[in-house]
DNA sequence: CTGAAAGCGCTAACAA
DNA sequence: TTGTTAGCGCTTTCAG
């Protein structure tokens, strides 16, 4: 009756009207409509026609949080991966996936950043949600492992987490550059040079090891043709100097990554990219519309998403079982960067 | 002592310690242990320690859900953008403002689905999440009025909600048309074509019409210049035929998004690519990289996603505010494409 | 400085 | 078929 009530002034938000409110509009007990909520085919027409009206007449929308501390379960996954908002096909698959399992996604970018990680991850534990996917950026894991004890799904894509055992989804990164370098052999090439990413980091590590591994077997030596390291401009036209202008020239190119792929083509320029054959690991945006089309060495992701999300489920329903590592085979693009001859 | 309660099997999930564990463990009470959680300087020496060692003994996390239940306030805020997983600088955007602003962001994809949509924002609210920021699609939003007036803080961005009335943040499309046109009448065409997407988008239909509009106000003749529609790249074949083989032939082109760029840019392949002044709306990926470079109107993505949250934000902290709508102006980055002679 | 107790909005025994 | 009631795990008023 007295105005008081609503006189809060700015910054108040109208209160929503509960089940109890919708009970009363309707005249029934606060079970019925509970029942009506969620569909449940014991309740009696004349009472569920008045309980609907009541759900229309104050436009109530059941609390979704109260439901879910009341359940014990949320209905819902994370994904912790380097960058939403950028081509990530992993992503876009693991969406698709969760969606028809029924599953909502709760997504977040760690940003390439090792803290920015670990408060998303703690935070998705403390959200209680009903598992975590995770494309691993830290280089310690440990403090997951309560968290893991406690029963927490923890599902790892594209890298092994360390420190702690869980499952994993991963592509084949030694047969990926295996078949990039082989390639490229086939094609006459005898002095092959790689560019990629850190050894700090784990398919970094794989990569560059299997590209040596690949030199080794064909007997080629290894000496300046192998450059890894943080990707900038710097280092890149560094690698492809000492690559490029040894007194043995490598006539091709393996990159070890997109990121790196692109900051090649870069620093090559126009009339360079066509004179050196490239094979990129990793798919590139807009590589058939490139001059040449880019030949890549293409990741799975739409199966690296749909398996992590598999993965998920299987020990969300049988948290007891063994520790899983699905490793992905790759496919060779062939577009015409990684055909040209010696 | 009985070894029946763990013996539940495969599924059961360990229960997790609660504020009531951690207050037995420490021997306080449990209004302490809320305390010692939320960092409360009012607790004795004694009592901290006893509880920060049950906490580390017991690996208690405190419930986010609960608290958010008690609290009222999620400090979360939904994104509901067309693509996730894709380039999206806007959502990067969106992201990190929320964060810096310590909102937490749970983003979802419509997929250009109006039903997906409607599914999202409706469980976005039943989520009771702080504000929701969403890139419509569907051309009917009535269904967010009920919302809108429970005190549901609502952002669109790129277009305006429909049938309802809500904060929007978006590019100044005409202008950024009308840049496009003018640089390319500047290097000499007369005769310019524009491809973009349907009519029945908003954007596509601001775009085409700034576009007729130019046209008009350089006393240009409309015939056979302006195709709008699905992109396919049957439809776009179509439509650059039409443009570039009729008796008075276009010489240049305006794209009209992202989507449409590409395609015209795949359907003239790598010969004609070079002959035919093209300025894009929207940035494209590794657009430097293309051959010419690729003359882009850009959108100032990085801006619109800020402005976003902070309307957001501006709602929450008062939600009788009037309703804002910012325009956000474009810029042109010259890069070769557009400089091509008539 | 600490503790008992009420309640956020919902679900699900259990009773009627 | 319907209603009563006890919590889910947390914050917070109000007494000690």
């Amino acid at each position: 009756m007295s105005p008081a009530r609503s006189g809060t002034g700015a910054g108040t938000r109208p209160k929503r009207p509960t089940m109890v409110d919708v009970a009363r509009e309707a005249g029934v007990a606060l079970r019925t409509v509970s029942r009506v909520v969620n569909n449940d085919p014991t309740v009696g027409e004349k009472n569920l026609a008045k309980v609907q009206a009541a759900i229309a007449a104050l436009n109530y929308r059941p609390d979704e949080r109260a439901r879910q501390l009341r359940l014990g379960v949320t209905g819902t996954i994370g994904a912790a991966v380097r960058r939403i908002a950028e081509v990530n096909p992993e992503l876009a698959a693991i969406e698709h996936t969760a969606r028809s399992s029924g599953l909502t996604l709760l997504a977040a970018s760690t940003d390439f950043d090792e803290a920015r990680e670990r408060e998303i991850l703690i935070s998705m534990c403390r959200q209680r949600l009903d598992g975590i996917i995770v494309e691993p950026i830290g280089e310690s894991h440990g403090y997951l492992q309560p968290e893991l004890e406690a029963g927490m799904p923890v599902v790892s894509m594209d890298r092994p987490m360390s420190g702690i055992s869980a499952d994993c989804v991963m592509s084949d990164n030694a047969s990926g550059i295996g078949m990039a370098f082989h390639h490229l052999h086939q094609h006459g090439h005898r002095r092959i040079a790689y560019i990629g990413d850190s050894e700090r980091v784990f398919s970094g590590r794989e990569r560059a090891g299997a590209f040596r591994a690949s030199l080794r077997a064909y007997g080629e030596p290894l000496d300046g043709l192998v450059h890894t390291g943080e990707i900038t401009a710097q280092r890149v036209a560094a690698a492809l100097e000492t690559a490029l202008h040894a007194a043995q020239p490598a006539t091709a190119l393996v990159t070890g990554n997109m990121e790196t792929t692109i900051a090649v083509l870069r620093q090559l320029g126009r009339d360079q990219a066509s004179r050196i054959a490239i094979v990129g690991f990793d798919e590139v945006p807009l590589a058939d519309l490139l001059q040449p089309a880019l030949t890549v060495v293409a990741q799975d992701t739409a199966r690296i998403g749909r398996t992590a999300v598999e993965l998920l489920r299987a020990r969300m329903a049988e948290p007891d079982r063994a520790v899983e590592t699905v490793v992905v085979p790759l496919d060779l693009i062939v577009r015409g960067s990684g055909e040209l001859r010696a």
